[in-house]
RNA sequence: GGGAUCGUGGUCUAGCUUGGUAGGAUUCUGCGUUUGGGACGCAGCGGUCGCGUGUUCAAAUCACGCCGAUCCCA
């Protein structure tokens, strides 16, 4: 048996591309679909996107935010309200133009973001002050063409997200809502997915077209590039002038309102693999995970096997009653090890083997995923597995956050710097603030400016670029 | 945007140069033996050779177009 045909072929420190590609599909998340560019989600990959929907649903409602559902098309006319916004979103726009032979008057966008179809309703809906805030959030998917090559859940055509649209009578009040979400995403990203981040905000070049300001969050993948894990714009009054949401005030004075709209998409599982992920496959943080405990009984024909299968029944019904989501593996004539790979390609966290051996001694074996380690656990120890998945995802959080640090770097001369970013990862960097240089640097070394770190303002230093004098230390990478 | 490579049962692949019976491994199904890190025997199932057009008596093989995937350069 040629082990390497039927695993991960290639490890993740030597071709991260493939390495990824093959975990996606051999670990049944997704898998490419007859389109270029789409992909279908399989179960295992869906339950995850199921269990962040519902962390988020939970963080989401405790801000008074409650979910609606937009169609999938928009009219040109509407889509082209916003200039800026329009022209920004124009190139990767599909085009519905017939319907069956008939060809369409007005050609129809399939949504690649829904504030103009979302406005467009929130100016019948608005009226007066009593009416805000009106905070709703739609998940659904996006569609933007993407021409360059196919890579499950980081570039696809549609993707699965949700996108935030709430309105505010006040500034300050849309402003504090913008940041309250961003600290909801990095929270949800921190805590499900054990992935750490970089907030902060845009540049003008690099934020959503007809925002005032993007704050975002970001991550560094192993290879070194970026990853825009989640963005929450402050639009100031730029959509509902256009679209005419208007409220009237206590004074009885009519007022353009305040207006946020953010999302995260699936790329955050696609993160999720990419940070956690090892040669053997897929390794899932407990909270997320579909399976949390798989259990593998051993038995030998000459044994007593009842006894080890009373034994599996009643461990099982023990971490199911503590809400774990347990599953055992009794299939026939796979030997052990074969389903000890299968499940550590799958990323299962803990596995629990029990044999003959076992229950001789009174004990499991528990296997963690995330660190290969195995130890004993006494029957009567069971009980302590939450327990144990806790621990595997703080490690996890804790081993990402050391990944992210090593992918770090803070350089101030640009010699260095070009260096640096061609080696990959995260460089902080003094920047005059001008989009000129922010132009330059990208195009001699592809890099962009990330992030701009919430605190990151430094008049003290010269921009790595042109040696003025710097106005903030933002992160510079290269990105998905 | 430019260039290159590739597409054969579910998966990996041989065959293509020189046109003529699609071959292997693995998976899968059944039976039996097995089971502590990818077990074994026997018997089976499974392929319009990515799609289309053309050349030919004859196309997986040659030509052209399209679809899809991968890599490199901008």
């Amino acid at each position: 048996m040629n082990k390497e045909k039927i695993g991960i072929t290639v490890s993740k420190k030597e071709d991260f591309s493939e390495w990824y590609t093959q975990i996606v599909i051999k670990a049944e998340l997704a898998d490419y679909a007859p389109v270029k560019g789409l992909i279908v989600l399989r179960p295992d990959g869906y339950s995850i996107w199921e269990s962040l929907q519902r962390t988020f649903d939970a963080r989401f409602a405790r801000r008074g935010v409650r979910n609606g559902f937009l169609p999938v098309l928009i009219p040109e006319s509407l889509l082209g309200k916003e200039k800026k916004h329009f022209a920004g979103f124009n190139p990767e726009v599909f085009w519905v133009t017939h319907s069956g032979d008939g060809k369409l008057g007005d050609r129809l966008a399939l949504r690649p973001t829904s504030e103009t179809l979302a406005y467009t309703m929130y100016s019948k809906w608005i009226q007066s002050w009593r009416d805000l805030p009106l905070k709703i959030n739609f998940w659904n998917t996006a569609l933007r063409a993407e021409i360059k090559g196919t890579k499950p859940f980081l570039r696809t055509s549609e993707f699965l997200w949700q996108e935030g649209h709430t309105v505010h009578s006040t500034q300050q009040e849309a402003q504090d809502e913008v940041s309250e979400i961003l600290k909801i995403y990095q929270k949800v990203v921190q805590d499900e997915l054990a992935i750490p981040v970089v907030v902060g905000t845009k540049s003008e070049k690099e934020k959503f077209v007809g925002a005032e300001y993007t704050t975002t969050m970001e991550s560094v993948m192993p290879d070194g590039k970026a990853l825009q894990m989640g963005t929450s714009h402050f639009l100031g009054q730029n959509f509902s002038k256009p679209f005419d949401v208007k409220f009237s005030d206590k004074d009885n004075v009519e007022h353009f309102a305040w207006q946020t709209s953010w999302g995260v998409s699936w790329r955050l599982v696609g993160a999720m693999i990419m940070v956690h992920g090892d040669d053997r496959g897929l390794v899932l943080p407990p909270r997320v995970a579909p399976v949390q405990v798989v259990i593998i009984p051993i038995k030998k024909s000459s044994d007593a096997s009842d006894a080890i299968f009373a034994k599996v029944r009643e461990i099982c019904d023990t971490l199911e009653s503590q809400g774990v989501r347990v599953q055992t593996d009794d299939r026939d004539g796979m030997s052990p090890g074969y389903k000890f790979n299968e499940w550590e390609m799958r990323g299962v966290p803990i596995r629990i083997e029990i044999g003959s051996k076992d229950m001789e001694k009174g004990s499991v074996v528990v296997a963690r995923r995330h660190d290969g380690t195995k130890s004993d656990l006494g029957f009567e120890s069971i009980g302590k597995i939450p327990g144990i998945l806790d621990e595997i995802q703080k490690e996890m959080l804790e081993r990402a956050a050391r990944q992210a640090e090593e992918l770090t770097f803070r350089v101030s001369e640009y010699g260095a710097f070009k260096e640096r970013i061609r080696d990959g990862g995260l460089v902080h960097a003094p920047w005059c603030g001008r989009q000129e240089c922010e132009e330059k640097v990208k195009e001699e070394t592809s890099a962009d400016v990330r992030v701009i770190p919430f605190g990151s303002e430094d008049s003290s230093q010269k921009c790595v670029y042109c040696g003025e004098a710097s106005s903030h230390v933002p992160v510079f990478a290269r990105g998905y």
